[in-house]
DNA sequence: ATCGCCTCCTGCGCGC
DNA sequence: TGCGCGCAGGAGGCGA
């Protein structure tokens, strides 16, 4: 599920329920994800009201009066509003039970995100510091991708994953964006031309405000009882099929391991 | 500073 | 039908 557009879908799900609204209790299950639990989180919130809710990179926001939950959902994760009452299932790990009788579930079977206390300004955190900037700031533009690729001796498509220069670019959307651009995945990031980088801007920005707008992208869904879907599945051209003919050439998708991740390219549009 | 590799964990789909 | 294998939307942490 989560990529920057699921997590921006989830934030304007839950913002509504949420936001302005007070902590009665929280109920942890588990508290073994990416880092413990923060220990004292809920003497911290209960009582509290909630200010509102934010997202950095892949990261959501719940903002109070004197520090804030950092929340990631890793690989698995997803954050629901149910009714107070709601029966618990496996691996819905934490409760946050508002005031108005509904909670706020985080559920994530593989445990590689985190709940986390943050005291005072969570962007100071460690997690956030160092991000780059929001791909649809003005800060993130050819000219700069260009000038730090030139020190990097790695691929594009690490590039542009990486969140200390740009933030929240996962790896469906960087195999789509790529796509559409005509870039390589696997090209050396030093011999791309500015031109090629100002493609590439439009693609990311194009492709995750189609993916917003079409509610994120869901693949293998292991929630589909209880979640509604992203469409934007409907409209990858590379991500995930290997094997299958291109849209616009009719060549076969090609499938290689960049960095660790699957990617997946058309050999006759990108180079 | 940067790179590539490893790791955390569960679940699913595939081939045998 | 059951089992083993490989793969999965992330990203911190390690040694080199």
């Amino acid at each position: 599920m989560p990529e920057l557009p699921e997590v921006e879908t989830t934030l304007r799900g839950i913002e509504p329920f949420i936001s302005r609204k007070v902590i009665a209790h929280v109920l942890i299950r588990e508290r073994k994800l990416r880092w413990p639990v923060s220990p004292g989180l809920a003497s911290k919130i209960i009582g509290e009201k909630i200010l509102g809710v934010r997202r950095r990179s892949k990261y959501i926001l719940i903002i109070f009066r004197h520090g804030a939950i950092l929340i990631h959902l890793g690989m698995s994760g997803h954050l629901r509003i149910f009714p107070a009452n709601q029966s618990v299932q496996k691996h819905d790990h934490i409760d946050l039970v508002l005031t108005n009788d509904k909670l706020l579930r985080f559920h994530d079977p593989r445990r590689f995100g985190c709940f986390l206390w943050v005291e005072g300004d969570p962007f100071q955190s460690k997690q956030l510091v160092n991000l780059g900037p929001e791909p649809f700031d003005d800060e993130f533009c050819a000219r700069m991708l260009f000038d730090r690729s030139k020190r990097r001796t790695t691929s594009v498509k690490n590039i542009i994953m990486d969140g200390n220069v740009v933030a929240g670019v996962g790896n469906i959307y960087a195999n789509e964006s790529l796509f559409r651009s005509g870039i390589s995945p696997n090209r050396s990031a030093r011999r791309i031309s500015l031109a090629r980088y100002e493609k590439l801007v439009h693609s990311i920005r194009e492709v995750l405000t189609e993916a917003i707008n079409a509610g994120g992208t869901t693949l293998r869904d292991y929630s589909k009882a209880t979640g509604d879907p992203g469409y934007f599945s409907q409209q990858l051209s590379v991500y995930d099929r290997e094997g299958k003919p291109c849209y616009i050439c009719a060549g076969i998708i090609r499938r290689k391991v960049i960095g660790q991740r699957g990617s997946f390219y058309c050999p006759q549009c990108q180079n």
